[in-house]
DNA sequence: TTGACATATTGAAGAGTATCGATATAATAT
DNA sequence: ATATTATATCGATACTCTTCAATATGTCAA
């Protein structure tokens, strides 16, 4: 069941940065506006507009706009895509199962 | 069985550049001296060992002199502990089979 | 201990990135 | 149309990172 690869090094840069780790986790099983997000990050609404932006065009985010807000959440599909090609790449040897 | 958790954030720095990945991916199953490395990346020798170090203090890479080398490897088993870590913070509800 | 080889460290230049104030764009309501 | 609210973009600053030449350190052989 193989989907189209994953760019190794661009879904690591996206996720390469603790703020933006912390809007993923935020946003992870919810769908938050980007003031939601501001309001739970205390960083700077262009801030946070720029990091969901690079989360976007990794694909890791997926987001709709409802009226005058846009609506954001984690693609976790994406998100474990990511990891298994890293996994298979780089620990080919170690086959790994990640349900709990 | 659960080892010491992985910090997801300095994970993920590590693996981001596209020139560490392409080391990682030379060491992944043998053992290498930096020259080793070095010849087969094109990339100079100092870049390389400061490459290495990035990967060592992540936790990422073992290494032991033999002589006047130093041989490296990645360490597969953290490499799988990263992504599992990641895939369990930011894809829970996508539990993902690696095993090919 | 001298010379040769292998790797690590230093230092500097350039590229890239994060951050946020100011401002522009978009949507809605009055 | 105008005001209000929400988000995106711009522009500037500061910081981080990559890269490599030069140099230092470490190892071994003669």
């Amino acid at each position: 069941m193989k989907q189209k690869p994953v760019d190794t090094v661009e879904f690591a840069k996206a996720i390469a940065d603790e703020t933006r780790q912390k809007i993923m986790a935020i946003c992870c099983c919810e769908l938050l506006s980007v003031n939601d997000i501001v309001d739970k990050t205390n960083v700077a609404q262009p801030t946070v507009s720029h990091h969901l932006k690079i989360l976007k065009t990794a694909g890791l985010v997926r987001s709709e706009r409802h009226g005058k807000q846009v609506l954001y959440t984690l693609n976790q599909e994406r998100m474990a895509e990511g990891c298994c090609q890293v996994a298979e790449n780089f620990a080919p040897e170690h086959p790994v199962e990640l349900v709990d």
